[in-house]
DNA sequence: TCTGGGGTCCTAGGACCC
DNA sequence: TCTGGGGTCCTAGGACCC
């Protein structure tokens, strides 16, 4: 890169964040573990650093987390109000520059090269951010700041929670040197990852940017290098405008049944249910898909997905849920084993604007379809549904595993 | 009461066309 | 009158992210 102008970018990473939401809405629930999960057969989605305290982590089941901290308050996730919480949140970074680019719900990089000297310096930026969260919000969050995304996002791991960790770049080489391959979790290097590199003798950071890239190129082909240039702390990823969103590339929805199932009927009236709130997705995105994918999870957690590309597009429920059958007789009927998880999703996807309902059918649908939308989108999802849907209310378990709760797709 | 749900990207291999 | 190669699209599956 010819640019001399060292970056200065920052890494926002909110701390235990929904349980954080959670305390904060809540006060009874401050100062006390927390864990965040969903309904029915579920794990912990986040725990508070409280409840970490106890050895709670992420991903464990909720009799796990129960042994470990019998009075654990336990908090049924509502992602909405997580979102909303994020929307307002980003506010106070777009206070200072339009380059923030929303990695996840409680992740932003901000880019503060141009601005910094406008507020005293990235470190005092950050600083301000950390106090605007405290004040504003009840949030703490970790940032990290570097030279590029990948050294901002492993600076921000370094101190947890309500950390600031700076890694200018004279200091990369010696921070890379003291990091190990498995604290280089969450920029695309893994547990499995970890693992080989660890067999082929590489054990830090720097140990991957000194691999021979012959070696990484024979072992991973053209990720070698990539691999190689994080080894070295070298990325050139631009900080996107907050403007400037990538394109959807797919949408879908998945379901843990209650009980692990081989009843046809109740697979069906799920999939419906399924293929319903994928297309409400895409309407709301304004887009239309022409490859579905099914996935299934089975009993012994072996998993099959199949999928299948169509002519033209389409987003509504009945049509996605029409190929969705289409696809489990053709391919995975008869089934050989209970399912455990069914997923639908759709990719493929283009944006439509009205003209674009190419099909008879389509077009017939269109005004029912945008009708149920507005009334499900003010009165909460499923508030009208198809009648066969029923089938699957009939057996009492939708309603009691949540899957009807109410989710409206703001931004 | 063992193991969620939402995504992205990459690869290998096959079909098909020119 | 034998045989290859490039390009594109598609599918299945896996690794990875939060």
């Amino acid at each position: 890169m010819d640019n001399k102008i060292e970056k200065k970018i920052l890494l926002i990473d909110m701390n235990s964040y929904f349980a954080s939401v959670e305390q904060m809405c809540n006060p009874a629930l401050k100062g006390k573990p927390v864990i965040v999960c969903g309904r029915g057969r579920t794990v912990v989605v986040t725990a508070s650093y409280e409840a970490r305290e106890y050895g709670i982590k992420t991903g464990m089941t909720i009799p796990e987390a129960r042994k470990l901290c019998p009075n654990v308050n336990i908090v049924y996730g509502n992602l909405d109000k997580y979102i909303d919480t994020s929307l307002k949140i980003h506010k106070i970074f777009l206070d200072f520059t339009d380059r923030v680019e929303v990695f996840s719900i409680d992740e932003c990089f901000i880019d503060v090269t141009d601005v910094e000297n406008y507020y005293g310096g990235a470190e005092n930026i950050a600083l301000i951010i950390k106090r605007r969260l405290k004040y504003e919000f009840g949030l703490t969050c970790s940032i990290g700041i570097g030279p590029n995304k990948v050294i901002a996002k492993l600076a921000a791991k370094m101190k947890k929670p309500d950390g600031l960790t700076i890694i200018p770049q004279k200091k990369v080489q010696d921070f890379l040197k003291e990091l190990s391959i498995e604290k280089m979790q969450g920029i695309g290097i893994g547990k499995h990852l970890a693992e080989k590199f660890k067999k082929l003798g590489i054990n830090t950071a720097a140990d991957l940017g000194n691999a021979d890239p012959m070696m990484l190129s024979g072992y991973f082909g053209i990720l070698g290098q990539v691999y190689k240039n994080i080894g070295l702390g070298i990325d050139y990823t631009p900080v996107r405008s907050y403007y400037d969103k990538p394109p959807v590339k797919s949408v879908g929805h998945s379901y843990t049944f209650p009980q692990d199932t081989n009843n046809i009927e109740v697979i069906k009236s799920y999939l419906l249910m399924l293929s319903e709130k994928t297309g409400e997705r895409l309407r709301y995105y304004k887009m239309a898909g022409k490859t579905v994918c099914i996935f299934i999870r089975f009993s012994d957690f072996s998993h099959i997905m199949r999928r299948n590309t169509y002519p033209h597009y389409f987003n509504s429920g009945v049509e996605i849920f029409k190929k969705s059958i289409e696809i489990l007789v053709k391919n995975i009927f008869p089934l050989s084993k209970k399912v455990r998880l069914l997923g639908v999703s759709i990719s493929g996807l283009t944006r439509i604007t009205t003209q674009e309902y190419l099909f008879e059918e389509q077009r017939k649908n269109k005004k029912l379809i945008e009708t149920v939308d507005e009334i499900n989108g003010k009165y909460g999802q499923f508030t009208i549904k198809p009648l066969s849907m029923k089938i699957a209310e009939n057996f009492g378990i939708l309603k009691k595993c949540g899957v009807f709760t109410t989710r409206t797709w703001k931004k």
